[in-house]
DNA sequence: ATAATTAAATACCATACGGTACGAAATGTC
DNA sequence: GACATTTCGTACCGTATGGTATTTAATTAT
């Protein structure tokens, strides 16, 4: 049984509409894999789901992170940012791991305890790269840095989650730089 | 059979976690209620929570709906929105309407027409409040009435679902501030 | 008091879910 | 070629869901 490619086929089902609205029989089948196999392979469903999100992180989070790591100026990872969330045909459906984390109360103990993972990653990153560009007086703020770091990572979220619910591009936009604009004030 | 109190207790049960997360069975269990005599009342799910709906937009939406038309100072509705959202005890798990909308694939025909037409409702409400606020010159902004209206629905939302999810009061009145003094620049 | 009508609940569908026991097929080993 | 071992899939389990047919109880009319 070819693990990648039930994992990809779960990832795809998963992310193109809803964790919780995807069954174990209707990834099987797209996958061409018989439900013992996938059992076998990942326990349970939970298991499979934090395979997933693993692949997930690795396949589409990073780029993110890696962008933060390159220290680029605060307009240009406004601005980046923001045609990410709100124009990147690979998120038109949304993030897979936003939408794990809406429905986090809903998710086994191991996918839940990634998602965590996760969001303490992104809230670390963004913090660490605001304190430098404070640092840096690239970015004036008497904001705490950490207040700044869950803003925005709210904000994309959001931004994110309406992608998902099909609301048009240019309305995202507007709404999250509105939104981003605000770290911009003293 | 009591409609009131089915109806009231499918409320409460749906409020206070998800519309999703609650079944037939569990309501007619807290209810009281035999599962033939709610279907004789409301026909189907859909029908239930549409009902349930209506009764929470008369008991619980139409505040909010009333004070927009009273007209207060901008300044001052900011702060009773925020107010609202981040530390009300009748929201402190959320908010059913936007629990629904946030599922709103999930409902049924009848409880979905009703959130579309709360949500233009409630669209309409906010433009029509900015336009006047900005002829009294009480809000100065050259933002469009109409962006400035879903912004401010979207970060109302975003706040109550912090809430439902258990995010501290401070850090969600922290955010919601944050993000709606963006409308107050220029 | 008895018959007719209405209200209600028990007990049941069919379906879909996550998960598994067990037999069949394929693989490797000598 | 024959045996041991591992891989795989059919067919099933228990449970929960939304929804209903049918029987029982309560009410009303006469």
């Amino acid at each position: 049984m070819d693990n990648d490619k039930t994992l990809d086929a779960a990832m795809q089902a998963y992310w193109r509409t809803d964790p919780q609205d995807v069954s174990i029989n209707a990834i099987c089948e797209i996958a061409g894999v018989s439900k013992p196999s996938l059992y076998r392979q990942f326990g349970s469903e939970d298991g499979l789901m934090r395979a997933v999100l693993d692949r997930y992180a690795d396949q589409v989070l990073s780029e993110v992170f890696t962008l933060l790591q390159t220290d680029p100026p605060f307009d240009d990872l406004l601005e980046a940012l923001i045609a990410y969330a709100s124009a990147d045909p690979k998120m038109e459906t949304g993030c897979l791991y936003y939408k794990m984390r809406a429905g986090k109360h809903r998710l086994g103990p191991l996918t839940r305890a990634r998602v965590e993972e996760i969001e303490a990653q992104a809230q670390a990153g963004y913090t660490q790269y605001l304190e430098a560009q404070r640092a840096a007086g690239t970015w004036a703020s008497d904001l705490p840095a950490e207040v700044a770091a869950r803003y925005i990572v709210e904000q994309i979220g959001m931004a994110l989650s309406q992608r998902a619910a099909g609301q048009e591009r240019a309305s995202i936009r507007a709404s999250l730089t509105l939104a981003l604009s605000a770290l911009r004030m003293p």
